[in-house]
DNA sequence: GCATGTATGTCGAAT
DNA sequence: ATTCGACGTACATGC
């Protein structure tokens, strides 16, 4: 990895355009020709960037630019996309360069599987009576988080999000479209379960009668917890 | 800003918990407090960071750690959100330190807010004799891009879209179908607009009734600089 | 500040 | 290879 501190303008143009002006930058160009532009703020984002496959061919700078302070001039190109990134090097101010070799790579404990799973065991958190009948029930177009029986045996499908949005009730609609075509299932009704849910998505959801829950992870984790000690 | 080489590991604590093995990486540390791990691979997103605002604390290394090679423990947390980054760092391999000041910025063209800037100037694109009756059209579920009148006074919801794609038209269909709720507006119709129209999306569009507009961004821009020369 | 939609999203898994 | 859903999404913008 090459990582430069230099003053640079830089143009891309690929599926938009989008140009920086002249200013001093950190340029970092990775092992496998991917280039990141960072400014000394924002967030993880860089300003620009070109993402791997993509080659670094160094250009001639033209007269006119040498005499505006371009020294040099790179491109960096995806040749399938067609994307593009020209970074006019003024004035190099430092520079490293470092072999890291490959990344063992990140380990993540996340807490979205999580709530399935809590919920699968805390099943009456739906109602009272309401029995688990399984996690990832099969449909043709996917599984359903849960599928449950309500006290009275009617089949009711749960679709679990960490944050309900639009997309998760369209998910679940046609879960259930699906589901209610099936003689031994109908009727099903659907909850939208979720640790928090957009007032938009509840909107669209009650409006299709299916039911919004709220899930609260740090008690659904604590009782979970408690089990755990009492066994 | 401050790059530094060095052989680290690193631990995430917070809206989930993530590990980094000890390797060679990348620590870039900005001016606001940010910090960002960086592989010699991968996308422009880092292995791990954290976000401003955020405070670089220097802990102390036990006897034990010492022993295992660390030289230095960096706690980087946002108190607020109580996200934590422990980077151990090993040994330094090369450093750099530099003032970029404020970034000038990025400058963008050709997102999809100009494109219904633009389609809002030349509403005609949508056919003969239709008035724009106004952009980003409220609704209950979210604004409809634009809401116009044909050339008979008949409402038509216009969804523009960069790629058009099948969640595109989804929306578009949910926005229809509240909007053909209300007698004031109904019988409203709809387009679906974009630079590009996937094959599925169009098929999708039409089977609901929805026409389908491809955009030419450049001839729009380019009517767009011709109208503004002229006044 | 909250809520919502876009993104050169990225990333991974399943089809 | 493509599609789909999740993300420590980030980010701008309207309210």
């Amino acid at each position: 990895m090459r990582v430069v501190f230099a003053e640079c303008s830089v143009d891309y143009s690929g599926r938009l355009d989008a140009y920086l002006p002249k200013a001093p930058r950190l340029i970092m160009m990775k092992a496998d020709g991917s280039v990141l532009i960072h400014s000394d703020g924002g967030s993880y984002k860089p300003l620009n960037w070109m993402s791997a496959p993509c080659t670094l061919t160094i250009l001639d700078v033209t007269e006119e630019e040498r005499d505006a302070g371009v020294s040099q001039i790179w491109l960096v190109a995806n040749a399938k996309t067609n994307d593009a990134l020209h970074i006019r090097i003024f004035t190099i101010l430092d520079e490293m360069d470092c072999q890291l070799g490959q990344d063992p790579g990140l380990v993540k404990d996340g807490v979205e599987a999580h709530l399935q799973e809590l919920l699968a065991e805390q099943v009456d958190l739906v109602g009272p009576g309401t029995r688990l009948v399984r996690r990832e029930f099969p449909t043709a177009i996917g599984p359903v988080d849960l599928m449950v029986k309500d006290a009275d045996g009617a089949h009711v499908a749960i679709e679990v999000k960490r944050r309900g949005e639009i997309d998760g009730v369209e998910q679940l609609t046609r879960y259930l479209e699906l589901l209610n075509r099936d003689p031994l299932l109908a009727p099903v009704t659907g909850i939208f379960a979720a640790q928090e849910i957009k007032p938009q998505a509840r909107v669209l959801a009650e409006d299709r009668g299916i039911r919004c829950l709220l899930l609260d992870y740090g008690a659904m984790k604590g009782t979970d917890n408690v089990e755990d000690r009492l066994f």
